[in-house]
DNA sequence: GCCGTTTTCGGCCCGACTGTTTTCAGTCG
């Protein structure tokens, strides 16, 4: 076992919380278990590297235990302790843990009682037990529960599982039609609605969308949603229920009355890990949080709060954004005093990577409008600058010269654009980093260009060492390169990012002063979230661009600033977010 | 099994919903 994942080695550990539950372990040590999980699987490093550094003590949630028996698994490839445990458990059981509804507890009850045997087998021998109804004479199980497993089991087997995650967008819009349809019940019953949860938070991509109501009419507003149009009603009671939609998405809505609105708006916005430590902070000073509000543990009083800004006061605590609610210290800042003056919209000053329908013959897309339209839509976000970032020259169907040709006649055709334009613009190019490392454009093209961005478009494949040597090559190869575009090169849902040593990768551009992109495109993301945070406190700068293709694209300016909220960012962590003279000087080093 | 601005021992977030139950266990977020 040379390799182990951080998503398997997450696995790994709740594998065992599930195994400690089924043999009725102590239960804090379960919840131990599932939280190292959860902090492996948010890691941004890998956990083998930190092993190789001697620093598994600086993962949350990781002490001396877990610690050791990583070590041993990292050394020997298992680890005798988990071996034995598993050994007392049926391997059947984990199949089905997969199935909603399903834990470990009647997994195992499962098993055992219906005797199934295998792990291949296990989901389709359920499926069998069940037609045959077998599952209902069990202890603790009935006709509907019997019901309930095998529509879940054929929801499963169809591939509608939870991990079935959207991009924002998308979540935006289905999460205002959902809005327009209850508000249609009236200012009088709808007194305020949010959407919360992941989507509040603007995480990189969404499962469920989370929508709360301040009412006082609480029958009314379920009765209401509960009529949107749905495959499924998953569950209704008197604060909340949970639609399917037709299209797959599972819509949660939670009802409150306005006096208590706060507590709720903190409690759904999540995430689930800053509530836990919120909650034990709310703790030390006596007190104990839940969605209705603040409970003095002494005497029992209950207060409530109609803003979230009241209800962190109550534990002596500025507001938090929610997007710094993860649980990354941001309960610990505040407390100091010590939260981000964070990142907005209006501090954008320009958009750095935005390819126009000039005709370079490249071998990637060209955008679909003419740059005089993206200086008109510049113009209307109130951005001082921007930067034409075409893609460049097929490097198959030109030799270096005709490059060099098309990059100056190209260059030529913006300077007469770009006259008498109260929009700056900055003539760059996205440059290929080639699988060698070398830049797809000629040195003599440089001449024709302000400044570059870098970027990869293939081989995605390639090792972490080879992909290293070879950004760091390109990051390298030419004065004028200034931003490292979509850096990971993910494609949310659809394409892993690239293996990257970010440490090399982050000492280069700060030597450079080059800036990691955080492209704002919804389906790139890219630097993502956790690596942003990661790189900032290195002291790297950043460039939020979107990417456009065409005009409208634009308008994602904002997920890129989400990101960057995400990831702690201030005003002074982007480029970007500089005057025009200041940015000038700092793409043209000078 | 983890962890520490009262602690190296003694705590550990909190509640809703469901289906099966006559007061609760399991699952989920």
């Amino acid at each position: 076992m040379n390799t182990l994942t951080n998503l398997e080695l997450a696995q790994l550990l709740r594998k065992m919380a599930a195994a400690y539950q089924i043999l009725d372990e102590n239960r804090f040590k379960i919840i131990a278990y599932e939280r190292a999980a959860d902090s492996i699987e948010h890691l941004t490093s890998e956990v083998k590297d930190l092993w190789d550094d001697g620093k598994l003590d600086e993962i949350p949630g990781i002490g001396q235990q877990i610690a050791k028996h990583i070590d041993e698994l990292f050394r020997t490839g298992h680890i005798t302790h988990f071996d034995a445990v598993m050994k007392r458990v049926p391997p059947a059981v984990f199949p089905l843990l997969l199935i909603p509804g399903i834990g470990p507890k009647k997994a195992y009850k499962l098993v055992t009682e219906l005797d199934i045997d295998g792990k291949e087998e296990a989901v389709r021998l359920l499926a069998e037990a069940a037609r045959a109804h077998r599952i209902a004479p069990l202890d603790g199980f009935g006709e509907k529960s019997e019901a309930d497993i095998l529509a879940a089991i054929e929801t499963y087997n169809k591939g509608e599982i939870k991990e079935n995650r959207m991009e924002l967008p998308l979540a935006d819009s289905i999460a205002q039609e959902v809005i327009v349809y209850i508000k249609k019940l009236g200012s009088q019953v709808i007194e305020k609605i949010d959407v919360l949860g992941s989507l509040r938070r603007q995480v990189a991509t969404i499962g469920d969308i989370d929508i709360a109501v301040a009412t006082q009419k609480p029958d009314t507003v379920i009765a209401r949603f509960v009529t949107y149009p749905h495959q499924k009603l998953i569950e209704q009671g008197p604060t909340g229920a949970s639609l399917l939609l037709h299209n797959g998405r599972q819509v949660d809505l939670r009802v409150q009355n306005p006096p208590s609105y706060g507590a709720m708006l903190q409690y759904f916005t999540g995430s689930k890990n800053h509530n836990i430590k919120l909650r034990s902070y709310g703790l030390t000073k006596g007190k104990s949080l839940n969605e209705y509000g603040i409970k003095d543990v002494k005497t029992g009083k209950m207060r409530s709060f109609g803003t979230e800004e009241e209800f962190y006061k109550e534990l002596d605590l500025p507001w938090i954004a929610p997007e710094l609610r993860e649980d990354k210290g941001e309960i610990e800042a505040s407390a100091a005093g010590k939260l981000p003056q964070l990142l907005t919209r209006a501090d954008i000053k320009g958009d750095l990577h935005i390819h126009t329908n000039y005709n370079l013959e490249t071998s990637h897309d060209l955008g679909t409008d003419p740059l005089s339209a993206y200086l008109d839509r510049a113009a209307g976000l109130g951005y001082k600058y921007i930067g034409i970032s075409d893609h460049n020259p097929s490097v198959t169907k030109h030799t270096a010269s005709q490059i060099v040709e098309i990059m100056k006649r190209r260059k030529d055709y913006y300077d007469r654009q770009t006259q008498g334009k109260n929009v700056h613009v900055f003539v760059m190019c996205e440059v290929d980093i080639q699988p060698d490392g070398k830049l797809a454009l000629p040195d003599s093209a440089f001449d024709f260009v302000d400044a570059v961005i870098v970027s990869i478009h293939s081989s995605f494949t390639q090792t972490r060492k080879e992909m290293t040597a070879r950004v760091i090559a390109a990051l390298i190869a030419h004065p004028k390169v200034r931003i490292f575009g979509h850096p990971t090169g993910r494609l949310l849902t659809k394409r892993e990012g690239v293996e990257l040593d970010w440490k090399e990768v982050f000492a280069v551009c700060k030597e450079r002063n080059i800036a990691l992109e955080i492209n704002a495109y919804p389906q790139r993301l890219d630097l993502p979230d956790s690596i942003v945070y990661d790189a900032r406190k290195e002291g790297l700068k950043f460039c939020i661009n979107t990417d456009s293709h065409a005009t409208s694209q634009m308008d994602m300016m904002r997920y890129g600033v989400s990101v960057a909220r995400r990831g702690w960012c201030e005003k002074r962590d982007i480029v970007n977010a500089l005057e025009y003279n200041e940015f000038r000087s700092w793409l043209l080093k000078n």
